[in-house]
RNA sequence: GGAGAAAUGGCAGAGUGGUCGAAUGCGGUGGUCUUGAAAACCAUUGACUGUAACAGGUCCGGGGGUUCGAAUCCCUCUUUCUCCGCCA
């Protein structure tokens, strides 16, 4: 969410941005943003003249009962019975404007970043970076749905009774490959100084507001009505809530998390091939990293977010690129993303595995999440995260992308994590 | 699940209807002293909103109510603790 005062400074910039993401009717939006912003402000002001009459009264009421002024006292009770009805219809008044003002602002996504390309779908994206062959795939190579059935490694079809389409189960080596990428992401993540954590996979109601999945995104999520708890569609939720309401100090930066996690996504309506297998689930495994910065070191941390993720799937010899994302494919809350996209051979596509975004003080205004500046003012931070990496489709490029005519061979880096070298 | 107790500033902890935004201690910050540090002493130290700056307003777990006036009384929700039950 934005600062109303960013925006009241900052009219021009924000429709300039908003428009960079083609968000429609951005003009009008905003002057209703100013305006209740200002009507809310004046019945404000009216109410807490009000209200700072009330309580003198009070006040002289409380001294007159105590000098024994009883008559008197009465007097005065009889003055404040109009200020209480003036009081509830401003209060009401204000509540309304308020509310408006926010829903408005919920509305409004973030302004992208200057380096983000204007463009309206994942077409105008920028490849800003390409790494590693295109492997040549012997005659007969499989997509990765055909090779988990050839080799009994992932069940699709034993999902489907269990719980429903999307929710895989994993066998024998490709649960023991699946649990050796969680633990070897977890690894190389920690071991760049990033703190594991596990946090609860439901979130409820105002941790999904805190980080904007709520109330735009809501049919996007699994909800527990009994409970009014929603399952987390990533970890960036609870990881990112752990700051919801906090007042750091800057000597706290850098604050930097991981965590394993599985993600739910409803994910309606959308079948066919190119969500097939792996492709797009339900249900998946995801290993997270969050961090917290000072505004002026934020962008630099997005830097070294990404090339952490470079390292990782160089270590596992994987073809991928690197994009920036155009101001239309750029999601609600961020303002400037890098999406990892990884070659799958045997679909002849690229399939994203990664997303590291800055979202800069977007989510912390909705947070509370600030910090206490040297000159002892107070600021919002700035929040980031990405994946590092997400398992499904990491797991689809290797079983096809490694896979020979005698089995699916297993990346180097990962052999002391499964026990095996060769699924067959 | 049953019975009881509680929730106050960064932490601990007073306060049960009126100059209480809140005693006191610890912690933090600044200073005195010291070669430096510790100790001691002095000062200062909640958040949000608002203003050019004052002023003003709001906040004592959340929401609602009673009252001229609520941290304090009532209702409700949430959370925590103790005992019992159940349980990986």
């Amino acid at each position: 969410m934005l600062q109303v005062t960013f925006i009241r400074e900052n009219k021009e910039a924000v429709l300039k941005g908003l428009a960079k993401r083609n968000f429609q009717n951005a003009e009008e939006i905003i002057n209703k943003v100013l305006s209740t912003d200002e009507s809310k402000r004046s019945i404000q002001l009216d109410l807490d003249n009000t209200l700072a009459e009330s309580n003198k009264i009070s006040k002289e009421i409380g001294i007159l009962f105590k000098s024994g002024e009883r008559e008197k006292a009465e007097e005065m009770k009889a003055k404040t019975a109009e200020l209480k009805e003036k009081t509830a219809t401003l209060k009401e008044a204000f509540q309304k404007e308020a509310d408006a003002l926010l829903d408005l602002l919920y509305q409004i996504p973030n302004i992208p970043n200057d380096l983000v390309p204007a463009g309206k779908n994942e077409e105008d994206n920028e490849t800003v970076f390409e790494h590693g062959e295109i492997p040549q795939l012997f005659e007969g190579a499989l997509p990765h749905w055909e090779l988990a059935s050839k080799y009994d490694i992932i069940d699709f079809e034993l999902g489907n009774k269990i719980a429903g389409a999307g929710f895989p189960v994993y066998k024998g080596k490709g649960a023991r490959l699946q649990r050796a990428l969680i633990n070897y992401f977890l690894d190389k993540n920690t071991a760049a100084g990033y703190k594991e954590v596990q946090v609860p996979h439901v979130v409820n109601e105002a941790s999904g507001y805190g980080t904007g999945q709520l109330p735009d995104k809501e049919g996007q999520m699994y909800h527990i009505p009994a409970q009014d708890l929603y399952l987390i569609p990533t970890a960036e939720v609870p990881v990112t809530n752990i700051f919801r309401d906090v007042l750091l100090k800057e000597k706290d930066f850098p604050i930097t998390y991981t965590g394993y996690t599985p993600c739910f996504r409803v994910e309606a309506g959308s079948y066919g091939a190119h969500v097939r297998g792996l492709n797009r689930l339900h249900q998946f495994d995801k290993v997270e990293i969050v961090r917290v910065e000072h505004p002026e070191n934020s962008y630099k941390a997005l830097d070294g977010m990404v090339e952490h993720v470079k390292e990782i799937l160089q270590e596992l010899n994987l073809p991928y690129r690197i994009l920036r994302l155009c101001g239309g494919d750029t999601g609600f809350t961020s303002a400037l993303t890098y999406d990892f996209e990884l070659f799958s051979t045997a679909q002849d596509r690229w399939l994203e595995i990664s997303s590291v975004s800055n979202f800069e003080s977007f989510q912390a205004n909705r947070l509370k999440l600030r910090f206490k500046g040297k000159d002892g003012k107070k600021q919002l931070a700035h929040t980031l995260n990405g994946s590092s990496l997400a398992l499904p489709r990491v797991m689809a490029g290797i079983l096809e992308n490694y896979q020979t005519p005698e089995g699916i061979k297993i990346p180097e880096v990962l052999i002391p994590y499964t026990g095996f070298d060769i699924i067959n």
